[in-house]
RNA sequence: GUGGGUGUAGCUCAGUCGGUUAGAGCACGAGAUUGUGGUUCUCGGGGUCGGGGGUUCGAUUCCCCUCACUCACCCCA
């Protein structure tokens, strides 16, 4: 008989239960933050249709031509989220929040899926959290949402570290870009033939990227190229000064860098990366900006708005770089029942069962092994409290409570033990006992 | 999508210049200790040597393909 072996599918993975520690750790500093900026969470489905991908990620986009999760139904076509901004936008207007209520702070949490070649820090699915800011043009909520991501990474321990790096740029705005982009074609041009062969491509896909190959010919033959600030509307440069003075009003560091290019076709004025540079060529955490005419592009209101999104692969993978991810096991429940030889089984699921109506966590031992063996997975289990129960316990009528920290034990009748057990574990821990 | 590296037990890795029963440490289970945990000792279970094909008397070892992981590029969180 053949066995077919199942694996997870490329590029995905299983978040086991000791993973999940960090994962809620971050999840949890995720909410709290973005409560306390004054977001909600707004939580989109994970299939759109295509087409509002194309619309706002920009048909001449990896994303777009090559990179979605795609479904085809009959005359429908879905596509996976292969982003968040897409589908909040989408949310916004057929709420109709433009009109009943204009200015939203909203976050989300969750996965996101790209059809690319995995590799460490970028999965097929990965999670993002975000956070956009609709409805409003008010440089002080550019200042805030860059503030919110760098103390997002802060509040883990990267900023402590000194590793941090946030990279602003403007893009300006339709006439501004257009003018600019004229410039750089122009400036490029002459000498297009010494320049990389990725970089010939993107001449013609998307001539503000070569601003930022990393190839050191084009690094060297981008000297003295245009800058996209010297093309800024005085409106647009105002804008930009305006969020600079504001960052500095918070104390929130950053540099400013005119290589700094968003790859989707949304952003406009103010964009940013926070970067973790000991990362390498991933370094990148976080990536955001102005959209000030997407809402409308999906056919809402004119109406501008800023937000970002923060990749979690790459945070993690920081965070583990730096030590600063406790290797904590998944904690387990407060009480292990464990039975000696002469009782009925039946008892372990009794003991766990009066303490979980008393509201405690309690697990049984389920395979009947020797009691030895018992106190082990107890201790492995993570519990703090062993319960024993063996036949001069159970002639009169009581169980052994014993705390696995201190190896303190005592006898407590079965009518008392949820009490005596919540008692024990409002007791500080002993100090760790040198071995 | 392009190029390089890797793939032996749950984990970390040895090994076979092609030869018959593939090893270690850790982990796991049992016993020493017939009612009590992180030490020690003994024993034990567990591998189609990633998958498929080829060369060969014989392949885990050599060749090809494939899958997965990994590094870099494209791109990006």
């Amino acid at each position: 008989m053949e066995r077919k072996i199942y694996r997870v599918v490329r590029g995905m993975r299983d978040l086991l239960p000791k993973d999940l520690v960090a994962w809620r750790r971050l999840e949890a500093h995720a909410a709290d933050l973005a409560r306390r900026f004054g977001y909600q969470e707004i939580r989109p489905p994970l299939l759109e249709e295509t087409e509002l991908f194309r619309r706002s990620v920009g048909e001449v986009t990896d994303i777009v031509e090559k990179e979605m999760f795609t479904v085809e139904r009959g005359e429908h076509s879905f596509t996976l989220r292969p982003e968040g901004t897409a589908g909040v936008v989408r949310a916004y207007v057929e709420a109709g929040f433009a009109k009943t209520a204009p200015l939203q702070k909203l976050w989300y949490l969750g996965p996101m899926f790209r059809y690319e070649r995995p590799q460490k820090g970028r999965e097929r699915q990965f999670t993002q959290f975000g956070v956009e800011c609709i409805g409003s043009l008010d440089p002080r909520l550019d200042a805030e949402c860059i503030a919110l991501a760098v103390r997002f990474f802060e509040g883990l321990g990267l900023g402590a570290a000194g590793g941090l790096e946030v990279r602003i740029n403007s893009m300006g705005d339709g006439d501004d870009r257009d003018r600019f982009r004229e410039a750089v074609r122009a400036f490029v041009a002459p000498k297009l033939a010494q320049y990389s062969e990725d970089s010939q491509r993107r001449f013609e896909r998307n001539v503000l990227r070569i601003l930022d190959s990393k190839d050191p010919r084009d690094i060297e033959l981008n000297r003295g190229a245009p800058q996209l600030i010297d093309f800024l509307s005085d409106e647009n440069r105002e804008h930009f000064d305006k969020v600079k003075g504001c960052l500095g009003a918070i104390d929130v560091k950053v540099v400013v860098d005119p290589t700094v290019v968003r790859g989707l076709d949304y952003y406009t004025r103010t964009i940013f990366e926070v970067h973790y540079p000991a990362l390498g060529a991933r370094s990148a955490l976080c990536g955001g900006g102005r959209y000030d005419h997407l809402v409308e592009q999906l056919g809402g209101p004119s109406v501008p708005a800023v937000g970002f999104a923060i990749g979690f692969s790459g945070t993690l993978l920081a965070l583990q770089e730096l030590g600063l991810l406790a290797d904590d096991e998944p904690t387990g429940p407060d009480v292990h029942v464990v039975l000696a030889d002469g009782v009925t089984e039946l008892e372990g699921l009794l003991l766990a069962d009066q303490l979980r109506q008393a509201g405690l966590s309690a697990a049984f031992d389920a395979e009947g092994r020797r009691m030895k063996a018992q106190m082990k997975n107890a201790v492995r289990s993570g519990a703090r409290l062993a319960v024993i129960l063996g036949p001069e316990e159970l002639e009169r009528g009581e169980v052994q409570i014993k705390d696995l920290l201190s190896a303190e034990q005592s006898a407590v009748p079965r009518a008392q033990l949820p009490e005596r057990a919540r008692f024990l574990l409002a007791q500080v821990p002993p100090t760790q006992v040198a071995p």
